[in-house]
DNA sequence: CCGGATGTTCACCT
DNA sequence: GAGGTGAACATCCG
């Protein structure tokens, strides 16, 4: 998925239909509705008006009149409001338009829709999610609190940080990319780190995010292009190494990350 | 044809 | 309880 920035991006494409009030809503997939039925989804949101939208890490949220509906998007999930997206191209989506694809829709009063199109169903909606589930936000959390999730476990720096029960919305492309910038190996105890460490991992995460977010994508940062065999790291010419780090494909250059 | 991919959850180990 | 692994979801791409 979209990870927090392309997340953020739906949150205000979503914005588009505070104030309307659902006419319907299409929820063909029961497995696609996570913590009730289908049935019940369609039957507590048709008749609410849309009061607001939040987002917490990869977690968009659209308070109602009625529950919060809370939208998750895998890594396929792509959000449709008006028949517009927000992002055309997504990776690893397909730039089809296959409407059984459509995993969940709300349509409005007076017209108008927004569309949960998801390939893979890896994401999911559900009524009044637990958000508190989700750590302190990565645009919001204060170097002390990234401190204290830091220093509460030996795991490697880079499971941690994708762990999003303490620190909310990074994936795996923003975390390498992060962790690249920020000179600091993704294999390290995340305990070991000093404080002046955490620092400039907190400055860099926040200028990642927000260059990236210029960018276009998580999709679009300087290691991007590099994460295959034979990459080469753009800072200093190392050849990249590859990991497995907290389960998933890490990239990093071990000349400079330490 | 095979393997892996911006993610999460769950079962099953140690 | 912590932490690791692998499977599952379904499609695309190299």
């Amino acid at each position: 998925m979209p990870e927090l920035i392309e997340v953020e991006t739906y949150r205000a494409l979503a914005d588009e239909v505070v104030g309307r009030t659902v006419s319907e809503v299409h929820a063909p997939d029961d497995w696609f509705v996570k913590g009730s039925t289908a049935e019940e989804v369609v039957a507590t949101m048709t008749g609410e008006s849309i009061l607001a939208t939040r987002r917490r890490g990869k977690l968009l949220l659209m308070d109602t009149t009625g529950p919060t509906l809370g939208l998750r998007f895998g890594m396929t999930g792509r959000l449709l409001v008006d028949g517009a997206a927000a992002i055309s191209k997504l990776e690893y989506s397909s730039d089809r338009n296959d409407p059984a694809w459509d995993r969940f829709a709300l349509r409005f009063v007076g017209g108008g829709d927004l569309v949960l199109r998801d390939p893979r169903r890896l994401g999911g909606v559900e009524l009044d999610p637990q958000e508190d589930a989700l750590g302190i936000d990565a645009t919001t959390v204060s170097a002390q609190q990234l401190a204290a999730v830091l220093a509460s476990s030996a795991r490697p720096l880079k499971a941690r940080l994708l762990d999003q029960a303490r620190v909310a919305g990074l994936g795996n492309l923003l975390v390498d990319e992060t962790l690249w910038r920020a000179g600091l190996d993704p294999q390290r105890a995340s305990d070991e780190l000093t404080v002046a460490e955490v620092k400039s991992l907190r400055r860099t995460m926040r200028s990642t995010i927000r260059a990236l977010t210029r960018r276009g994508g998580s999709h679009t940062g300087d290691l991007q292009s590099e994460r295959r065999p034979g990459g080469i790291c753009p800072k200093d010419g190392a050849g990249l190494a590859t990991a497995k780090v907290g389960g998933r494909t890490t990239w990093f250059c071990p000349a400079h990350q330490h």
